[in-house]
RNA sequence: GGGCAGUUUCCAGAGCGGCCAAAUGGGGCGGACUGUAAAUCCGCUGUCUUUCGACUUCGGAGGUUCGAAUCCUCCACUGCCCA
Protein backbone atom coordinates (compact mmCIF):
# COMPACT_ATOMS: atom_id res chain seq x y z
CA UNK A 1 0.00 0.00 0.00
CA UNK A 2 1.13 3.57 -0.59
CA UNK A 3 0.96 6.19 1.67
CA UNK A 4 -2.35 7.49 0.12
CA UNK A 5 -3.88 4.22 0.19
CA UNK A 6 -2.73 3.31 3.43
CA UNK A 7 -4.27 6.80 4.63
CA UNK A 8 -7.38 6.01 3.06
CA UNK A 9 -7.70 2.25 4.36
CA UNK A 10 -7.35 3.79 7.74
CA UNK A 11 -10.01 6.19 7.59
CA UNK A 12 -7.55 9.31 7.86
CA UNK A 13 -8.25 10.95 4.81
CA UNK A 14 -11.31 13.46 3.66
CA UNK A 15 -10.41 16.04 1.02
CA UNK A 16 -7.31 15.48 -1.22
CA UNK A 17 -6.18 18.05 -4.00
CA UNK A 18 -6.10 15.84 -7.95
CA UNK A 19 -2.71 14.71 -8.34
CA UNK A 20 -1.25 14.47 -4.84
CA UNK A 21 -0.97 10.70 -4.98
CA UNK A 22 0.99 10.80 -8.44
CA UNK A 23 3.36 13.63 -6.89
CA UNK A 24 3.84 11.07 -3.44
CA UNK A 25 4.83 8.29 -5.93
CA UNK A 26 7.24 10.43 -8.08
CA UNK A 27 9.93 11.38 -5.35
CA UNK A 28 9.95 12.01 -1.44
CA UNK A 29 8.03 15.11 -1.14
CA UNK A 30 8.74 17.66 1.86
CA UNK A 31 5.14 17.88 3.80
CA UNK A 32 3.59 20.23 6.38
CA UNK A 33 1.13 20.35 8.99
CA UNK A 34 0.05 23.31 11.51
CA UNK A 35 -0.18 23.28 14.79
CA UNK A 36 -1.71 26.16 17.19
CA UNK A 37 0.39 27.63 20.36
CA UNK A 38 -3.29 27.45 22.34
CA UNK A 39 -1.68 25.58 25.02
CA UNK A 40 1.38 24.66 26.40
CA UNK A 41 0.90 21.00 25.32
CA UNK A 42 -0.48 19.34 23.12
CA UNK A 43 -3.94 17.35 23.46
CA UNK A 44 -4.88 14.32 21.92
CA UNK A 45 -6.85 16.03 19.07
CA UNK A 46 -3.39 16.66 17.48
CA UNK A 47 -2.44 13.49 18.05
CA UNK A 48 -4.01 13.27 14.44
CA UNK A 49 -1.62 15.73 12.77
CA UNK A 50 1.60 14.28 14.90
CA UNK A 51 0.32 10.68 13.31
CA UNK A 52 0.41 11.99 9.59
CA UNK A 53 3.61 13.32 9.77
CA UNK A 54 5.28 10.05 11.31
CA UNK A 55 3.57 8.03 8.52
CA UNK A 56 4.80 10.33 5.77
CA UNK A 57 8.33 10.01 7.66
CA UNK A 58 7.65 6.25 7.42
CA UNK A 59 6.78 6.54 4.28
CA UNK A 60 10.28 8.39 3.50
CA UNK A 61 8.81 11.92 2.84
CA UNK A 62 10.36 14.53 4.89
CA UNK A 63 7.65 15.81 7.48
CA UNK A 64 7.84 19.31 8.79
CA UNK A 65 5.99 20.46 12.01
CA UNK A 66 4.55 24.15 11.76
CA UNK A 67 4.42 26.05 15.06
CA UNK A 68 2.02 28.74 14.72
CA UNK A 69 3.64 31.36 16.42
CA UNK A 70 2.63 34.27 14.17
CA UNK A 71 -0.83 32.73 13.53
CA UNK A 72 -1.29 31.93 17.28
CA UNK A 73 -1.43 35.39 17.44
CA UNK A 74 -4.45 36.28 15.21
CA UNK A 75 -6.62 33.50 15.86
CA UNK A 76 -8.19 30.81 13.31
CA UNK A 77 -11.71 31.17 12.72
CA UNK A 78 -12.11 27.52 11.26
CA UNK A 79 -14.58 26.12 13.59
CA UNK A 80 -15.03 28.41 15.95
CA UNK A 81 -18.27 30.30 16.13
CA UNK A 82 -17.17 32.94 18.04
CA UNK A 83 -14.27 35.57 18.23
CA UNK A 84 -11.16 34.02 19.95
CA UNK A 85 -9.35 35.77 22.51
CA UNK A 86 -5.76 36.72 22.01
CA UNK A 87 -2.84 35.69 23.63
CA UNK A 88 -0.30 37.27 25.10
CA UNK A 89 2.81 37.15 23.71
CA UNK A 90 4.38 35.24 27.11
CA UNK A 91 2.22 32.45 27.20
CA UNK A 92 2.43 32.39 23.51
CA UNK A 93 6.33 31.85 24.00
CA UNK A 94 5.97 29.36 26.30
CA UNK A 95 3.33 27.42 24.59
CA UNK A 96 5.83 27.09 21.60
CA UNK A 97 8.33 25.54 23.47
CA UNK A 98 5.92 23.23 25.47
CA UNK A 99 5.11 21.95 21.84
CA UNK A 100 7.96 22.09 20.57
CA UNK A 101 9.52 19.50 23.07
CA UNK A 102 6.51 17.21 22.79
CA UNK A 103 6.90 16.69 18.97
CA UNK A 104 10.27 15.59 19.42
CA UNK A 105 9.12 12.58 20.76
CA UNK A 106 7.03 11.36 17.94
CA UNK A 107 9.23 12.19 15.02
CA UNK A 108 13.01 11.88 13.94
CA UNK A 109 14.89 15.26 14.01
CA UNK A 110 18.38 13.95 13.58
CA UNK A 111 19.91 15.50 10.46
CA UNK A 112 21.99 12.58 10.15
CA UNK A 113 18.91 10.94 8.11
CA UNK A 114 17.75 12.04 4.64
CA UNK A 115 14.10 12.68 5.47
CA UNK A 116 14.59 14.37 8.93
CA UNK A 117 11.79 16.02 10.29
CA UNK A 118 12.01 19.98 10.92
CA UNK A 119 10.52 22.15 13.14
CA UNK A 120 9.62 25.97 12.27
CA UNK A 121 8.01 28.90 13.21
CA UNK A 122 5.62 31.10 11.21
CA UNK A 123 6.67 34.30 13.58
CA UNK A 124 10.41 33.66 11.98
CA UNK A 125 8.99 35.06 8.74
CA UNK A 126 6.18 37.05 10.01
CA UNK A 127 8.06 39.10 11.93
CA UNK A 128 9.83 40.62 9.14
CA UNK A 129 6.61 41.91 6.91
CA UNK A 130 5.71 44.63 7.00
CA UNK A 131 1.51 45.31 6.60
CA UNK A 132 2.10 47.29 3.42
CA UNK A 133 4.50 44.57 2.03
CA UNK A 134 2.15 42.21 2.93
CA UNK A 135 -0.98 43.71 1.15
CA UNK A 136 1.03 44.32 -2.00
CA UNK A 137 3.02 41.22 -1.78
CA UNK A 138 0.56 39.02 -1.12
CA UNK A 139 -3.14 40.10 -0.49
CA UNK A 140 -3.13 41.42 -3.92
CA UNK A 141 -3.41 37.83 -5.43
CA UNK A 142 -6.61 36.76 -3.92
CA UNK A 143 -10.10 38.24 -3.83
CA UNK A 144 -12.65 39.00 -0.72
CA UNK A 145 -14.90 37.15 -3.02
CA UNK A 146 -12.78 34.37 -2.67
CA UNK A 147 -11.75 34.33 0.65
CA UNK A 148 -15.40 35.02 1.91
CA UNK A 149 -15.89 32.16 0.29
CA UNK A 150 -14.55 29.52 2.29
CA UNK A 151 -16.68 27.62 4.93
CA UNK A 152 -15.02 28.83 7.98
CA UNK A 153 -15.44 32.98 6.92
CA UNK A 154 -18.72 32.22 5.68
CA UNK A 155 -20.16 30.69 8.93
CA UNK A 156 -19.25 33.94 10.70
CA UNK A 157 -20.65 36.26 8.59
CA UNK A 158 -24.20 34.34 8.31
CA UNK A 159 -24.09 33.85 11.90
CA UNK A 160 -24.57 36.39 14.38
CA UNK A 161 -21.43 37.22 15.89
CA UNK A 162 -19.92 38.49 13.08
CA UNK A 163 -16.05 38.52 12.20
CA UNK A 164 -13.24 40.82 12.61
CA UNK A 165 -10.94 41.90 10.31
CA UNK A 166 -8.00 40.25 11.88
CA UNK A 167 -9.51 36.69 12.10
CA UNK A 168 -10.35 37.32 8.38
CA UNK A 169 -7.32 37.75 7.39
CA UNK A 170 -6.07 34.45 9.01
CA UNK A 171 -6.53 32.38 5.95
CA UNK A 172 -4.27 34.70 4.12
CA UNK A 173 -1.49 34.38 6.63
CA UNK A 174 -1.72 30.32 6.40
CA UNK A 175 -1.93 30.49 2.96
CA UNK A 176 1.17 32.68 3.29
CA UNK A 177 3.24 30.21 5.21
CA UNK A 178 2.45 27.71 2.73
CA UNK A 179 4.16 29.72 -0.01
CA UNK A 180 6.71 30.48 2.16
CA UNK A 181 7.72 26.94 3.07
CA UNK A 182 7.40 26.13 -1.01
CA UNK A 183 9.91 28.79 -1.62
CA UNK A 184 11.91 28.13 0.95
CA UNK A 185 11.90 24.43 2.03
CA UNK A 186 10.51 23.30 -1.44
CA UNK A 187 7.77 21.65 0.30
CA UNK A 188 4.68 21.03 -1.86
CA UNK A 189 2.51 19.57 0.58
CA UNK A 190 0.02 20.59 3.33
CA UNK A 191 -2.29 18.53 5.38
CA UNK A 192 -4.07 18.96 8.67
CA UNK A 193 -7.75 18.12 9.97
CA UNK A 194 -10.35 18.80 7.60
CA UNK A 195 -11.54 22.12 9.34
CA UNK A 196 -8.44 23.66 7.39
CA UNK A 197 -9.32 22.60 4.45
CA UNK A 198 -10.14 25.74 3.46
CA UNK A 199 -6.96 27.65 4.99
CA UNK A 200 -4.96 25.06 2.85
CA UNK A 201 -6.54 25.32 -0.47
CA UNK A 202 -5.88 29.25 -0.11
CA UNK A 203 -2.41 28.10 0.14
CA UNK A 204 -2.19 26.02 -2.86
CA UNK A 205 -4.10 28.59 -4.58
CA UNK A 206 -1.62 31.48 -3.62
CA UNK A 207 0.79 29.19 -4.47
CA UNK A 208 -0.16 29.08 -7.80
CA UNK A 209 -0.67 32.93 -8.60
CA UNK A 210 1.72 33.95 -7.42
CA UNK A 211 4.31 31.81 -9.43
CA UNK A 212 2.12 31.81 -12.58
CA UNK A 213 0.99 28.92 -12.36
CA UNK A 214 3.74 27.15 -12.33
CA UNK A 215 4.32 26.45 -9.08
CA UNK A 216 2.83 23.16 -7.99
CA UNK A 217 1.40 22.38 -4.61
CA UNK A 218 -1.00 19.55 -2.73
CA UNK A 219 -2.80 18.81 -0.06
CA UNK A 220 -5.16 16.53 1.68
CA UNK A 221 -7.31 16.48 5.13
CA UNK A 222 -7.96 14.20 7.88
CA UNK A 223 -11.59 13.36 8.82
CA UNK A 224 -12.22 15.30 12.09
CA UNK A 225 -12.34 12.62 14.85
CA UNK A 226 -15.85 11.73 16.25
CA UNK A 227 -17.22 9.80 18.68
CA UNK A 228 -20.39 7.48 18.10
CA UNK A 229 -22.42 9.25 20.66
CA UNK A 230 -21.92 12.34 18.95
CA UNK A 231 -19.73 14.06 21.90
CA UNK A 232 -17.05 15.65 21.63
CA UNK A 233 -13.66 13.79 21.29
CA UNK A 234 -11.24 13.70 23.62
CA UNK A 235 -12.66 14.93 26.50
CA UNK A 236 -13.31 14.08 29.97
CA UNK A 237 -15.13 14.80 33.44
CA UNK A 238 -11.85 16.95 33.94
CA UNK A 239 -11.55 18.29 30.02
CA UNK A 240 -9.05 17.67 27.97
CA UNK A 241 -6.96 14.75 27.20
CA UNK A 242 -3.41 16.27 27.18
CA UNK A 243 -0.25 14.45 26.05
CA UNK A 244 1.65 15.93 28.98
CA UNK A 245 1.85 13.57 31.87
CA UNK A 246 1.59 16.64 34.20
CA UNK A 247 -1.48 17.53 32.96
CA UNK A 248 -3.03 14.54 32.22
CA UNK A 249 -1.36 11.42 34.01
CA UNK A 250 -0.37 8.13 32.07
CA UNK A 251 -3.26 5.77 34.23
CA UNK A 252 -5.99 8.84 33.05
CA UNK A 253 -4.80 8.89 29.33
CA UNK A 254 -4.83 5.01 29.61
CA UNK A 255 -7.97 5.19 31.04
CA UNK A 256 -9.23 7.77 28.27
CA UNK A 257 -8.69 5.04 25.62
CA UNK A 258 -10.31 1.72 27.51
CA UNK A 259 -12.88 3.45 27.77
CA UNK A 260 -13.72 3.73 23.73
CA UNK A 261 -17.12 2.51 23.04
CA UNK A 262 -17.09 -0.24 21.03
CA UNK A 263 -18.13 1.35 18.50
CA UNK A 264 -15.27 3.75 18.40
CA UNK A 265 -12.76 1.44 19.23
CA UNK A 266 -13.18 -0.23 16.08
CA UNK A 267 -12.30 3.21 13.71
CA UNK A 268 -9.86 4.91 16.33
CA UNK A 269 -7.57 1.82 16.21
CA UNK A 270 -6.96 2.11 12.35
CA UNK A 271 -6.62 6.24 12.99
CA UNK A 272 -4.36 6.37 16.25
CA UNK A 273 -2.29 2.77 15.60
CA UNK A 274 0.29 1.64 13.23
CA UNK A 275 -1.02 -2.08 13.42
CA UNK A 276 -1.02 -3.32 10.27
CA UNK A 277 -4.16 -4.03 8.53
CA UNK A 278 -4.20 -8.05 8.85
CA UNK A 279 -3.99 -7.15 12.56
CA UNK A 280 -6.78 -5.37 12.94
CA UNK A 281 -8.83 -7.35 10.70
CA UNK A 282 -8.10 -10.25 13.06
CA UNK A 283 -8.90 -7.98 16.45
CA UNK A 284 -11.87 -6.46 14.91
CA UNK A 285 -13.58 -10.04 13.86
CA UNK A 286 -12.48 -11.37 17.59
CA UNK A 287 -14.14 -7.75 19.06
CA UNK A 288 -17.41 -8.32 17.42
CA UNK A 289 -16.89 -11.62 18.20
CA UNK A 290 -17.26 -11.20 22.27
CA UNK A 291 -17.01 -7.33 22.54
CA UNK A 292 -16.88 -7.60 26.63
CA UNK A 293 -13.85 -8.91 26.74
CA UNK A 294 -12.83 -5.35 25.10
CA UNK A 295 -9.67 -6.76 23.43
CA UNK A 296 -9.95 -3.54 20.96
CA UNK A 297 -10.11 -1.24 23.70
CA UNK A 298 -6.96 -2.64 25.60
CA UNK A 299 -5.00 -3.09 22.39
CA UNK A 300 -6.12 0.91 21.95
CA UNK A 301 -4.83 2.10 25.03
CA UNK A 302 -1.76 0.29 24.92
CA UNK A 303 -0.61 1.25 21.54
CA UNK A 304 -1.33 4.74 22.13
CA UNK A 305 0.12 4.75 25.81
CA UNK A 306 2.87 2.99 24.84
CA UNK A 307 3.65 5.64 21.85
CA UNK A 308 3.45 8.74 23.80
CA UNK A 309 3.80 7.85 27.40
CA UNK A 310 6.59 4.44 27.01
CA UNK A 311 6.41 0.88 27.97
CA UNK A 312 7.07 1.42 31.58
CA UNK A 313 4.52 4.27 32.69
CA UNK A 314 1.70 1.76 30.38
CA UNK A 315 2.56 -1.09 32.53
CA UNK A 316 2.06 1.05 35.64
CA UNK A 317 -1.44 2.11 34.03
CA UNK A 318 -2.18 -1.37 33.37
CA UNK A 319 -1.11 -2.29 36.82
CA UNK A 320 -3.03 0.33 38.65
CA UNK A 321 -6.25 -0.22 36.63
CA UNK A 322 -6.42 -3.89 37.56
CA UNK A 323 -6.59 -3.33 40.72
CA UNK A 324 -9.08 -0.51 41.11
CA UNK A 325 -11.36 -1.82 38.48
CA UNK A 326 -10.63 -5.61 38.61
CA UNK A 327 -12.30 -7.65 41.51
CA UNK A 328 -10.71 -5.68 43.80
CA UNK A 329 -12.46 -5.68 47.04
CA UNK A 330 -12.10 -3.51 50.65
CA UNK A 331 -9.70 -6.59 51.56
CA UNK A 332 -7.45 -6.08 48.27
CA UNK A 333 -7.14 -2.68 48.78
CA UNK A 334 -6.50 -2.92 53.10
CA UNK A 335 -3.72 -5.70 51.64
CA UNK A 336 -1.53 -3.52 49.91
CA UNK A 337 1.76 -2.77 51.25
CA UNK A 338 2.41 1.23 51.82
CA UNK A 339 4.61 1.13 48.53
CA UNK A 340 2.57 -0.63 46.38
CA UNK A 341 -0.41 1.88 47.43
CA UNK A 342 1.71 4.76 46.67
CA UNK A 343 2.45 3.13 42.99
CA UNK A 344 -0.79 2.14 42.11
CA UNK A 345 -2.29 5.67 42.84
CA UNK A 346 0.82 7.58 40.91
CA UNK A 347 -1.71 8.32 38.69
CA UNK A 348 -4.64 9.05 40.34
CA UNK A 349 -5.25 13.28 41.69
CA UNK A 350 -3.83 13.52 45.24
CA UNK A 351 -5.70 15.51 47.92
CA UNK A 352 -5.06 16.34 51.58
CA UNK A 353 -6.58 17.08 55.01
CA UNK A 354 -5.57 17.86 58.19
CA UNK A 355 -5.01 14.90 60.68
CA UNK A 356 -6.54 16.21 63.73
CA UNK A 357 -10.05 17.20 61.77
CA UNK A 358 -10.09 12.95 61.19
CA UNK A 359 -9.18 12.07 64.66
CA UNK A 360 -11.97 14.37 65.77
CA UNK A 361 -14.17 12.35 63.55
CA UNK A 362 -15.18 14.34 60.51
CA UNK A 363 -18.38 13.90 58.44
CA UNK A 364 -17.93 12.87 55.08
CA UNK A 365 -19.34 16.13 53.62
CA UNK A 366 -16.78 18.13 55.09
CA UNK A 367 -13.75 15.58 54.33
CA UNK A 368 -14.77 15.92 50.59
CA UNK A 369 -15.21 19.12 50.33
CA UNK A 370 -12.62 20.39 52.85
CA UNK A 371 -10.00 18.42 50.98
CA UNK A 372 -11.01 19.78 47.58
CA UNK A 373 -12.19 16.74 46.17
CA UNK A 374 -15.41 18.25 45.94
CA UNK A 375 -15.45 22.08 45.08
CA UNK A 376 -18.49 22.82 47.78
CA UNK A 377 -19.93 21.32 50.16
CA UNK A 378 -23.54 21.43 48.40
CA UNK A 379 -22.00 19.17 45.23
CA UNK A 380 -20.47 16.55 48.01
CA UNK A 381 -24.13 16.80 50.15
CA UNK A 382 -25.79 15.78 46.56
CA UNK A 383 -23.20 13.02 45.50
CA UNK A 384 -23.49 11.32 48.70
CA UNK A 385 -27.18 11.66 48.99
CA UNK A 386 -27.35 10.02 45.50
CA UNK A 387 -24.69 6.98 46.95
CA UNK A 388 -22.09 8.26 44.68
CA UNK A 389 -18.96 7.85 47.09
CA UNK A 390 -16.98 5.33 48.46
CA UNK A 391 -14.25 5.46 50.96
CA UNK A 392 -11.98 2.27 50.54
CA UNK A 393 -14.42 0.64 47.73
CA UNK A 394 -17.21 0.79 50.32
CA UNK A 395 -20.02 2.98 49.91
CA UNK A 396 -21.03 5.73 52.36
CA UNK A 397 -24.45 5.25 53.18
CA UNK A 398 -25.03 9.06 53.42
CA UNK A 399 -24.14 12.64 53.84
CA UNK A 400 -23.97 12.10 57.64
CA UNK A 401 -21.43 9.33 57.45
CA UNK A 402 -18.42 9.69 60.24
CA UNK A 403 -14.87 9.10 58.85
CA UNK A 404 -12.15 8.20 61.96
CA UNK A 405 -9.33 7.16 61.71
CA UNK A 406 -10.14 3.32 62.11
CA UNK A 407 -10.81 3.69 58.15
CA UNK A 408 -6.64 5.01 57.51
CA UNK A 409 -4.95 2.97 55.11
CA UNK A 410 -1.51 3.20 56.68
CA UNK A 411 -2.61 5.52 59.21
CA UNK A 412 -2.43 8.48 56.60
CA UNK A 413 -4.41 7.43 53.71
CA UNK A 414 -8.21 7.38 51.88
CA UNK A 415 -8.99 5.79 48.69
CA UNK A 416 -12.11 7.87 47.56
CA UNK A 417 -14.10 7.45 44.53
CA UNK A 418 -16.59 9.21 43.38
CA UNK A 419 -19.07 7.43 40.80
CA UNK A 420 -16.98 4.48 39.56
CA UNK A 421 -14.22 5.69 37.65
CA UNK A 422 -12.89 8.73 39.25
CA UNK A 423 -10.06 7.88 42.37
CA UNK A 424 -8.85 10.01 44.36
CA UNK A 425 -5.84 9.56 46.95
CA UNK A 426 -6.91 11.69 50.18
CA UNK A 427 -3.76 11.73 52.37
CA UNK A 428 -3.89 12.64 55.94
CA UNK A 429 -1.21 15.12 57.24
C1' G B 1 -23.77 59.12 11.14
C1' G B 2 -29.35 57.31 11.07
C1' G B 3 -33.02 53.37 12.12
C1' C B 4 -34.19 48.58 14.19
C1' A B 5 -33.18 44.21 17.15
C1' G B 6 -30.50 42.04 20.94
C1' U B 7 -27.10 41.05 25.67
C1' U B 8 -30.54 35.72 31.03
C1' U B 9 -27.70 30.77 35.02
C1' C B 10 -22.11 25.73 31.28
C1' C B 11 -24.65 26.26 26.12
C1' A B 12 -29.24 27.13 23.52
C1' G B 13 -33.50 29.49 24.88
C1' A B 14 -38.34 30.96 27.92
C1' G B 15 -39.13 34.76 31.24
C1' C B 16 -46.07 39.20 30.73
C1' G B 17 -43.32 44.31 38.29
C1' G B 18 -44.44 40.25 43.16
C1' C B 19 -46.09 32.95 42.74
C1' C B 20 -38.13 33.65 39.69
C1' A B 21 -32.56 30.85 41.70
C1' A B 22 -35.54 31.81 37.11
C1' A B 23 -39.71 27.19 32.22
C1' U B 24 -37.83 23.79 28.49
C1' G B 25 -33.94 21.37 25.78
C1' G B 26 -28.79 20.11 25.49
C1' G B 27 -24.51 19.21 28.16
C1' G B 28 -22.41 17.72 32.79
C1' C B 29 -22.49 14.81 37.37
C1' G B 30 -24.52 10.68 40.23
C1' G B 31 -27.62 6.02 40.54
C1' A B 32 -29.83 1.37 38.31
C1' C B 33 -28.78 -2.16 34.27
C1' U B 34 -24.01 -3.91 32.00
C1' G B 35 -18.58 -5.19 29.96
C1' U B 36 -14.85 0.65 33.62
C1' A B 37 -19.25 0.03 26.53
C1' A B 38 -23.62 1.89 23.94
C1' A B 39 -28.83 2.48 24.47
C1' U B 40 -32.53 3.04 28.27
C1' C B 41 -34.66 4.55 32.91
C1' C B 42 -34.21 7.55 37.59
C1' G B 43 -32.06 11.68 40.55
C1' C B 44 -29.08 16.19 40.86
C1' U B 45 -27.29 20.54 38.29
C1' G B 46 -25.93 29.16 41.95
C1' U B 47 -23.55 29.29 47.23
C1' C B 48 -24.37 28.21 52.43
C1' U B 49 -27.77 25.26 55.47
C1' U B 50 -30.09 18.69 58.34
C1' U B 51 -35.34 21.02 57.13
C1' C B 52 -37.42 25.87 57.39
C1' G B 53 -34.58 29.30 55.25
C1' A B 54 -30.58 32.82 54.22
C1' C B 55 -27.42 34.98 50.69
C1' U B 56 -25.39 36.24 45.60
C1' U B 57 -26.95 36.08 40.17
C1' C B 58 -30.12 37.83 34.70
C1' G B 59 -24.07 43.06 29.88
C1' G B 60 -22.34 47.74 33.25
C1' A B 61 -23.68 52.10 36.24
C1' G B 62 -27.49 54.82 38.24
C1' G B 63 -32.90 55.60 39.06
C1' U B 64 -38.52 54.68 39.74
C1' U B 65 -41.19 51.37 43.17
C1' C B 66 -43.06 48.50 49.50
C1' G B 67 -40.89 45.14 45.71
C1' A B 68 -37.24 44.78 39.27
C1' A B 69 -34.27 39.74 35.11
C1' U B 70 -38.86 42.34 34.06
C1' C B 71 -40.11 49.92 33.99
C1' C B 72 -36.79 54.59 33.08
C1' U B 73 -31.81 57.00 31.99
C1' C B 74 -26.91 56.78 30.50
C1' C B 75 -22.70 53.56 29.03
C1' A B 76 -20.53 49.13 26.65
C1' C B 77 -20.75 45.21 23.21
C1' U B 78 -23.17 42.47 19.04
C1' G B 79 -26.28 41.68 14.76
C1' C B 80 -29.45 43.61 10.74
C1' C B 81 -30.92 47.65 7.51
C1' C B 82 -30.04 52.75 5.50
C1' A B 83 -26.12 56.39 4.43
Amino acid sequence: MNLIEELRWRGMLADITPGTEAQLLKEPTTGYVGFDPTAESLHIGSLVPILLLMHMQKAGHTPVALIGGATGMVGDPSGKSDERNLLDEATLQRNIAGIKAQLSRFLHFDASQANAAKLVNNYDWFKDISFIGFLRDVGKYLTVNYMMAKDSVRKRIEGETGISYTEFAYQLMQGYDFYHLYKNEGCKLQFGGSDQWGNITTGTELIRRMTNGEGEAFAFTCPLITKADGGKFGKTEKGNVWLDAGRTSPYQFYQFWLNASDEDAVRWIKIFTFLPKEEIESLTAAHTEAPHQRLMQKKLAEEITVLVHGRQEYDFAVQASEILFGNATTEVILSLSETQLLQVMEGVPAHEIARAKVEAGIDAVSLLADSGIFPSRGEARKTLQGGGVSINKQKLDGPDAIIGMDKLLHNKYLLVQKGKRNYFLLQII
